[in-house]
DNA sequence: TTGAACTTTCAAAAATAAATGAAACTTATT
DNA sequence: AATAAGTTTCATTTATTTTTGAAAGTTCAA
């Protein structure tokens, strides 16, 4: 296969997978262009490799800052601004763990905590809503912390991971 | 807090939560509409529960008949089918993970080992790309087999995971 | 302090994803 | 075999998300 070929794949590739699990295509896009990118990119780079709008890359680099997972960089005598990735692979597993609990499960987490202490009555319904939507709390609660936990360790952390669970 | 209001707050934020995750809000709203349904409910039901219309019912309904989280059920003398949600959330979870596996990582995987092993040359830049998309495949590889291996055990399933991970 | 190089912002446009609803289809009943 | 009850399909509409691009904002150098 051509190196283009290739190269041209993978970041497409990279962005659908990102687009499948809650990141913008663009912003998997401009990580994938990134991370095989033996040299750090500036902006304009980005924005003529994939062919996007200077507002797009600057707003897409700017959130992946955001999550930890890009570093902007600055040459000697240079006025631009160079972007490199996190290369570490657990590094980014956990700091994309760490987002995305922050973002997302924390909030329906405390929703469903709520939810679930609130209703009273005997009703058959009731009764059943709140043993459901305790059991959901949690499970997403259990779920939650097998995500934090993995930031707490980054060698082996899967091992230690259960010593700290199963104790 | 009132039932309705309770129940209504509980829809929502499923819905926020799935669509989070690459589900879409409605599917997911179903889904938390069965979870805490203590009757199976038939496609009225639902229909004039969440406010939605009957082609978006059966496609979702279907969609997560699909990804096997929901069944059908029929009730004697009774023409109507009925849906009843998964209940146990382990078999949820492994259900989800099986699916996701299947429709999104593996395609995926398929790519990163293409573009990984496909591109000679000495250049730099070549070199840089190949081994940093190995080392992405072995990564992703590594956690779809975490996705995979949940699905082998049903109780404790962590435990033995890492049992078979560390060896 | 002026202006050139560069970056950010955000209202509007474009692209994408999801929902509607009416017609077609299926299945059971008489 | 005709009808009724129920379900699915899919072209069109609607809602949501993403992208654009031009104006505003920064920063540095002379």
């Amino acid at each position: 296969m051509e190196f283009s070929e290739a190269k041209n794949k993978f970041v497409q590739t990279w962005g659908a997978l990102g687009s499948q699990w809650g990141i913008n295509k663009t912003m998997a896009q401009i990580h994938a262009l990134l991370m095989i990118a033996p040299e750090p990119l500036s902006m304009e780079d980005i924005m003529e490799e994939l062919q996007i709008s200077r507002g797009n890359a600057s707003m897409n680099l700017r959130a992946l800052m955001d999550w930890g997972i890009i570093y902007k960089e600055y040459k000697p005598g240079e006025r631009r601004e160079f972007f490199t990735s996190e290369k570490d692979l657990d590094e980014l597993a956990v700091k994309i763990a760490q987002e995305r609990s922050k973002r997302e499960i924390k909030p329906a987490l405390k929703v469903l905590k709520e939810v679930s202490t609130s209703v009273g009555g005997t009703s058959a319904e009731a009764k059943h809503f709140t043993e459901q939507t305790t059991k959901l709390y949690d499970f997403v609660l259990k779920a939650d912390n097998m995500l934090e936990k993995v930031t707490e360790f980054k060698d082996n952390w899967l091992a230690r991971l259960v010593v700290k669970i199963m104790k």
